[in-house]
DNA sequence: GCCAACGTTGGC
DNA sequence: GCCAACGTTGGC
């Protein structure tokens, strides 16, 4: 099982709506980055996912989903009148996927981003790394471990 | 709103 | 293939 950190402007979509959800499961469209997408090619179900908020105040890790659905073609790209429609997009080869995730908790409380990055223990961590803007991306079970920890 | 960092586009 | 211009992300 492998682990993830997704990231989302909780004024778009944030874990309380993927909670009020139907049956607390939501497709994560909108990832129009590659490096993004290739790591969502690689999940399986059950994989953890750390949901993280951003542009938000503040920022930071906000609870706990898990993967409940692997990649498939995200039907944004193909909807004129979505605004992550993608033109360049073929339905024969869609560019773009998604994949489906389960709420499973919020933290106790929420993790900001500049506690984050005052521990040594999540140097490692892609989120805490300057330049570092990947909304999806691994998290080792070193880090994943830490930030149950620090809750 | 500012700005740094990064990704994408498109001319050549 | 190079690279300048532009667009986006996302913290602050």
């Amino acid at each position: 099982m492998a682990l993830w950190l997704m990231k989302s402007e909780p004024d778009v979509f944030g874990i309380d709506d993927l909670k009020k959800s139907p049956n607390q499961t939501a497709g994560w469209d909108g990832v129009r980055n590659y490096q993004a997408r290739n790591f969502m090619r690689q999940m399986k179900a059950g994989d953890g996912v750390l949901f993280y908020h951003s542009n938000a105040t503040p920022s930071g890790l906000a609870g706990l989903a898990v993967i409940a659905a692997e990649a498939q073609p995200d039907p944004t790209q193909f909807d004129p009148a979505s605004h992550y429609h993608d033109p360049k997009s073929d339905p024969a080869k869609p560019r773009w996927d998604w994949v489906t995730l389960q709420y499973v908790r919020h933290f106790k409380r929420l993790i900001p981003l500049t506690e984050l990055k005052t521990y040594p223990e999540l140097a490692d961590l892609p989120l805490v790394q300057k330049g570092t803007r990947l909304s999806v991306h691994p998290v080792s079970q070193h880090d994943w471990d830490f930030i149950l920890s620090i809750e």
